[in-house]
Formats: structure tokens, sequence, C-alpha cells
RNA sequence: GGAGAGAUGGCCGAGUGGUCGAAGGCGCAUGAUUGGAAAUCAUGUGUACCGAAAGGUACCGAGGGUUCGAAUCCCUCUCUCUCCUCCA
């Protein structure tokens, strides 16, 4: 969500934001609304004053006539107020639903650009591998290594469902610990194992709610939401609190089921296991100061980054365009990671600056100052930055562990990292 | 799922219709005291919004109601705890 006050005093920024995202927005109809609000609150908070201080006249009782007297006038101050706030709560609410509709703002930095096609690959890390044979695509060395079973993934659950058998199940199994070890130990984030179902206000908090329901699963009975990534729980944490500055920067890493609808994509990246209804991922999330969340973002990238360096899987970094920025983000870059079967570059971690956009939703901020943070008032409460990124998704880690490491046997080479995690062994399969 | 109890400021905890934004304690901040610290004493200590300011408004789990006036009375909901039931 963006600071009215923002909207309000730099209106023109703001304007300019937009206008770089490419999206339309109506801000005179914002601003319109929030004129309309303060104007409402001010003339109902006048004749509540009046109204209070007629109240506590009362109890001082003069006369027993006096005293039915004020009590009519007020009830008509009281009836009065009644209409007002009537009035401001409608207005209220239609200025929340469009103020949470409303995007994040691009940092300057952001280049300018329509769609996909316009971001900027930043750089290339790693080195393909070259190969004796021709590599196959990790459906068909899956299906013929017998450890992912498609057939019996739909028969099961339906279309985009698949399972994971025997060292397959495993290898996936190795590599979420591989991850969560990586980021513990390495890294400094504190693991975290949320639940995978939350409540609509968590899902308001990081943005997903109201817009994009859609893409979401729930239990109607029970308003229970399937979480489509980590981050929504792991975000809400902290929602409602006031944190203590000495506390930032906070890091997590959540390893989780991620579920989502994919309407919008029915028919693309169909074949294998690219893009499921439900996945698995290992997700940063950080709760920065403001002053350096951008650095904080260099970091978290580095850490997803380390998961591919480990694994010694050819990468590439991508910034997103403004045009191609996700709703909440201020800042976005993504890693792909080389497939040599699919013969393609797979998103495989999305990391973003969220600025306080997300902290605003969520009510996430932080105070300076010892012990219980209450020092006298002396140093104001603000929103923390929040930040997060894949590190990694899981399936398209799989693919490119498959694709990469595969022989011409149809056995796999155990990436070094990964040999611990199968009791030293070498090859599978 | 059934029965009961509860939800007050950073924490503990008082408060059953007006002088309560809320006693008291703890914690914290500042000052005094000290060679330094502890202890002690004094003062101060919620959030949000409106306003240039003075000041005002709202908030005692959430939402509604009664009343001139609600932390206090009524209704609905949410959450927590205890017991029973069920269950991985």
């Amino acid at each position: 969500m963006l600071d009215l006050r923002q909207i309000r005093e730099k209106t023109d920024e703001v304007r300019d934001g937009f206008a770089r995202l490419g999206v339309a927005v109506d801000l005179d109809a914002v601003l319109a609304l929030d004129e309309r609000v303060r104007r409402l609150k001010n003339e109902s908070q006048t004749i509540a004053a009046e109204q209070n201080k007629l109240s506590k006249d009362i109890a001082r009782a003069p006369s027993p006539e006096a005293r039915e007297a004020a009590k009519a006038v007020g009830a008509a101050l009281r009836q009065k107020i009644e209409g007002l706030v009537a009035a401001l709560g409608v207005a209220e609410g239609e200025l929340e639903t469009k103020l949470l509709e409303l995007p994040n703002l691009p940092h300057p930095s952001v280049p300018v650009g329509k769609d996909d096609g316009d971001n900027k690959i930043v750089r290339e890390e790693g080195v393909k591998r070259s190969f004796s044979f021709a590599p196959v695509p990790h459906w068909d060395f899956g299906a013929q290594a017998g450890i992912i079973d498609f057939d019996r993934g739909v028969k099961v659950s339906g279309s985009r469902f698949y399972l994971l058998k025997g060292w397959g199940a495993r290898l996936q199994r190795a590599l979420i610990s591989l991850m969560l070890d990586l980021h513990t130990q390495k890294h400094g984030y504190t693991e975290i194992l949320p639940p995978f179902m939350v409540r609509r206000e968590s899902l308001v908090g990081t943005g997903n709610l109201p817009k994009f329901g859609d893409n979401l699963y729930r239990d109607a009975e029970e308003d229970f939401w399937f979480i489509p990534t980590a981050e929504v729980p792991v975000t809400n944490m902290y929602r409602d609190e006031i944190l203590d500055g000495a506390d930032l920067p906070i890091k997590h890493v959540a390893y989780s089921a991620c579920f989502r609808r994919e309407q919008m994509a029915a028919g693309r990246d169909t074949r294998g296991i690219k893009r499921g209804h439900q996945f698995d991922k290992v997700e940063l999330v950080k709760f920065v100061r403001p002053e350096t969340s951008l650095d904080e973002l260099t970091g978290l990238l580095a850490d997803a980054e380390d998961v591919l360096k480990v694994l010694e899987l050819p990468y590439r970094v991508v910034q997103m365009c403004t045009g191609d920025l996700s709703f909440s983000a201020m800042v976005k870059f993504d890693l792909e990671l080389w497939a040599p079967g699919c013969n393609e570059w797979l998103e495989v971690s999305s990391c973003s600056n969220f600025g306080e956009f997300q902290a605003r939703r969520a009510k996430i901020r932080f105070k300076d100052g010892k012990g219980s943070g209450k020092d006298g008032g002396k140093d104001k409460t603000r929103f923390v930055h929040t930040l997060n990124g894949s590190g990694l998704a899981l399936p398209r880690t799989l693919i490119g562990v498959l694709e990469t490491y595969q022989r011409a046997d149809g056995k796999l080479d155990l990436p070094v990292a990964l040999r611990p995690y199968f009791g030293g062994d070498e090859v599978v399969g």
C-alpha cells in the first residue's frame, strides 16, 4: 500500500511512477476521496468534541430541568454525528479499496520497459556442461529412471500433478535439506516451518488479496486459504507488531509446499514438472531498516545464488523492467538456471524488495530504543522494509540437477554438495 | 464437536454507567546521589488520525446496540485457557 501522504503531497512523483510502470491509475479519484474523508472526519470530530463537553456538563448536574434540556441537545448532536460517521465510513471504505489495489511504485533504478522482453540480463554465472551424448529432457529421464510418475499423479489428483518416487523423492528431500542447511548455517537465517493455510488478512498483508484471489485455493467453509508461497505466513508473523530496531535485520528461511491455481497459464508449460498446482519451495524473507533495503536485496540475491553455485549449476541473473515488476515489488531480480534437456532458462528464484509496501499493509513497524522499546517516545515508529526471494523453488532446481547431471546410462552423477545426503554415494540410479 | 472461564497500555494487574486514556506495580528513559555500580529518590513514559499551533477525535480482543454519556450494560463474532469428546 502506498503512503496516502505521499500521494497527496508528491502527486507528480507518484504519477510519474505509475507512468513508468505502464499502468493507468485514476489518481484524481483517490485524491478526491481523500479530500472527502478528511473533510467528513473534521466535521464529525468537531461535533463530537462539542458532544463530549456537553456530556461532562450533564454529569455536574446543574438542575433537573437543565439536565433534561441538555439531554435533548445531546441527542440532536448524536444524530448529526451518526450521519457524518456513516458517510465517513463509506468514503473510507472506498478509499481503502482503491489504495489496496494500487501497485507499488518502481524504484528509480529499475529500467523502464513494457514487458518481459525488456528485462535486463545482468550477468551469467557458471559454465554450461558439454555432453558427449544428447541430453534428454527431465520428463523422459525421470520416467525412464522410474522416479517421476506422471500417469499416476494425474490419476490420483488430476492434470498437472505428478509424484516423485524412490531416489527421485529422496533427491528432492536432499535438495530441501541442502538449501535449509546452507541458509541457516552459512547465511545466518533462522528456520521457520510455517502453517500452509492462512487466514484472509495475511494475504492482504502481502498483497495477494484483494486483487489476486483467483490464483489461490481456499476452503470456503472455514475461509482458510492455501499459501501460494511461504512468504505469506512468514511475512505475516510480525503483522501488527512494533519490532525492536536492535533486532533488525530479521532473516528467516522457510520450507513450504505452495499451492497455485495457475488458471491463466492453462496450456503453458504442460510438459514435465515445470509448473504444477502444488510445488515445494524454500523461501527467504527479510525484515530490514529502510535505509539498508537495497543492500539487503543484493545480499539476499547472493544467498539464493549460492545454492546454484554449491550445486554447480549455470545460471543467469535477470533484472525485471518496470513493465514486468510484480504488484508489490519495488525492485526485482530473477535467477534462471540452464536446463540442457529442455534447452531453456528456467526461473528458480525471484528476489524482491517491497520497500514499505507490504509493511504498511500488514502494519509491521519498528522502533529504536532499549528493552521494551518504550523510551519516552523519542524515537519514531517506522515501517520496516520487507524483502523475499526463493532459495530456491524445488521442481525447477530438480530439473536442473536431473538434466545437468544425467548420464547416458540413465543414472545420475550426484553433485558434490548433495553426496552427504546420500551417504556419500557419487552416483544414484 | 460439547461444557465452562477469560481477553485492559511493553509486561503484570485494578477498575461494573460520568471527574477513566484508564489506579498500582514491573520495565524503560532522563536527572539527583556515587570514585564507579547497585540500591534509593524525583520526573517522564501507548498508538493512530485531524490541525500551522493551541488543541481535538478514536482506540480497554473485533463489530453492532442501549444511553446525553460505555472499559463498565446487551447482542454477534474472533481468539486464548480448562475439562470432556475425537484424532495424526
